[in-house]
DNA sequence: AAATGGCGCAACCGCGCTATT
DNA sequence: CAATAGCGCGGTTGCGCCATT
């Protein structure tokens, strides 16, 4: 037979996805649930690569997503969660509903790594860092890979070892577990609008105030899908569950 | 006011795993 | 059992925004 690529690379567009795309997609994924994705571009005429599409879908467009600062419990479990998994960011990211494995890991990176450090813990290891704020972590990345490498091989269930997923692992957690989130309804969407005159889109609300309830909209820069015309957006909601589950078209 | 450097985020890339044939 | 398809994951890159000079 001989493998497909994923995508024929010649003629597909890359870079920023534009309103246009998105609402291709979105609809396209509406209208029909999730098929393979490598169907999904030519299905929803879109000239990108069946990947991308999952990868805007699973970290943008997908319902449900929270957006904006974490609040200081979502740190906190973040911390507490890679200090057992590593960086294994997806894994994480079950563990906090409405976040994405890519939103964690970039929030890592920029703002908890900073902070343990500044507080003088090693962010690898979670322990303190020795003589001063000597930065343990060289700016190597590679150093990061071997640290969540040597955990893997401890506990990674992705290579057949122990700990079976989270699962184990969280079964003494007041965490919930992720299949237990119930989906962001649309009565607990809170639009832009409806208390901010600030509806830029791109940058996070800086400091949610208080950390008490993430009053972020699920889509705050694809509020324009919402205006999708003629789409049962609410209506798609409300069959509830089981359209939710039944077509797993927001897994 | 313009230049520039740093930061944050979205998106891409490549690899590995699992299911299927 | 081997080959292949498809997907998911983690690491990396590139670009836009913002702050500083």
């Amino acid at each position: 037979m001989g493998r497909q690529p994923c995508c024929e690379k010649a003629g597909l567009k890359k870079g920023s996805w534009t309103e246009e795309e998105d609402r291709k997609l979105f609809s396209f994924i509406l209208n029909n649930g999730q098929c393979p994705w490598r169907a999904v571009p030519k299905l929803a005429g879109l000239l990108r690569c069946g990947k991308s599409c999952r990868l805007r879908w699973k970290n943008y467009l997908r319902p449900g997503l929270k957006r904006g600062v974490l609040s200081e419990s979502e740190e906190k479990l973040i911390v507490d969660l890679h200090a057992q998994l590593g960086n294994r960011w997806s894994k994480i990211a079950r563990n906090l509903p409405g976040r994405t494995d890519n939103e964690i890991k970039n929030y890592w990176n920029t703002h908890i790594k900073k902070k343990l450090r500044n507080m003088g813990i090693d962010p690898i290891t979670h322990k303190p860092l020795h003589g001063g704020d000597q930065t343990v972590e060289t700016q190597n990345p590679r150093n990061q890979t071997a640290e969540a490498e040597s955990k893997r091989n401890g506990n990674d269930s992705r290579h057949g070892l122990q700990v079976s997923d989270s699962d184990e692992l969280f079964s003494s957690s007041p965490v919930l577990r992720p299949d237990e989130m119930p989906m962001t309804g649309p009565h607990e969407i809170v639009f832009p609008w409806a208390h901010s005159t600030n509806n830029q889109t791109s940058s996070p609300p800086t400091g949610t105030e208080g950390d008490t309830q993430l009053l972020v909209p699920s889509w705050p820069e694809s509020m324009y899908l919402w205006e999708l015309d003629g789409l049962p957006v609410w209506d798609f909601f409300d069959e509830g569950e089981q359209t939710l589950s039944s077509a797993s078209a927001f897994d």
